[in-house]
DNA sequence: GAGTAAACCGAACGGTCGGTCGGTTCCAGA
DNA sequence: TCTGGAACCGACCGACCGTTCGGTTTACTC
């Protein structure tokens, strides 16, 4: 608002609209196949000029994994300000509200969950990835406790699967005409929690 | 048996045996990160010497997702060659069977779970893998067909999300002491057809 | 112990990688 | 019209990539 001039016609390129395209020749190529040409042929300048807006491709993925991680790690902490439903409510919020997430920010989230641990960032971006799992982990731990999950499977190995399936979308959904992210969210939920056989 | 004299013991590397340590490294550090200079460190050999067992890189990855190919269509086959047990229990043993096969090649499928499509021959790993997808839906949506599943989850939604809980088993499933194969095949089965809430 | 083939190695190849550098072009404000 | 900085470019760098090649070592047979 203040530092964009009415003229602005966006032509050029910020950081910000630079990683939009880098993540997403990321997501297609995968980050280690990616060449800074590459990066330079999607974006239509040249490869030196990429360094004009960012420091070297290490930083594009930082950036982008922290966006998505900066929104899954925003929305747990709403989730836990929020006033006490029921221990299985809070899962089922916490299920539905990662799909959500995770198709807003999905070229972001898709890039999280690809990374690798070959360097520093990479490994930084696992061990807060991890953080997240273990908060999530916990929702589910609660809720065994409190005895509202079925008690033939696991509390750790449900989340993990559960959270498997969540994350899972990543590799099928696309934004477009077809389901929209509510429609994924309560078929994720109704499918963990209710099962998919007719009753 | 035949090709084995008695005193033959095992500190030389066949293409088979080489490809178990390739498929280790391709795992930890991605296909596109892992260099030859890295494989031959695992291996204990020297880079050249690679090329006296496999015509390249390439080559390794191509058998490496092959051999998870071949498995989990063998176990397609073996399914449909079944006599008839009704629409639901067919999807239900469709689902073991593939998280049992999971475990079984865990580092072959995980190979082939991460395939980016950068060369022909990930693109034709891509293909083969598309064609099981389509054989796994086609059990799901028959069983919808048979009004044995819930009616308010699309079919097509449903079987992209039960089979990416199956598939994301991968991402952290371990041999070793904790559950075994069967445990995580029949948690996914109940979880999936039943539900985690407690009835 | 001579002969042989498989297994392995060191050195080097052309090519591509991420990144740098010294510019030129563009454009808003004075 | 001049000026300063943002945006961008072409040429190039050293390092590393996957692969090749000529040779040496090893293990086994006769």
């Amino acid at each position: 608002m203040s530092t964009e001039t009415a003229s602005s016609r966006r032509t050029t390129y910020t950081p910000d609209s630079l990683l939009e395209v880098a993540v997403a020749v990321f997501n297609e190529r995968g980050y280690d196949g990616t060449s800074m040409e590459d990066l330079a042929r999607a974006a239509g300048i040249t490869k030196s000029s990429i360094y004009h807006h960012v420091k070297g491709k290490e930083e594009l993925l930082e950036r982008g994994v922290n966006r998505a991680l900066d929104a899954l790690n925003g929305s747990l902490d709403e989730m836990e300000a929020l006033p006490d439903a029921g221990e299985l409510d809070r899962v089922e919020q916490a299920v539905f509200r990662a799909v959500q997430i995770l198709v807003e920010e999905l070229p972001y989230v898709t890039l999280l969950l690809r990374v690798r641990g070959n360097t520093e960032a990479e490994r930084a971006a696992q061990g807060r990835r991890r953080e997240i799992d273990l908060r999530l982990a916990g929702f589910v731990e609660r809720a065994a406790a409190a005895g509202a999950l079925r008690s033939d499977i696991d509390p750790h190995l449900a989340s993990r699967l559960v959270f498997g399936m969540v994350n899972s979308v990543v590799e099928w959904y696309r934004p477009g005409p077809g389901w929209s992210a509510d429609d994924v969210a309560s078929a994720v939920t109704h499918l963990v929690f209710d099962g998919l056989r007719r009753r």
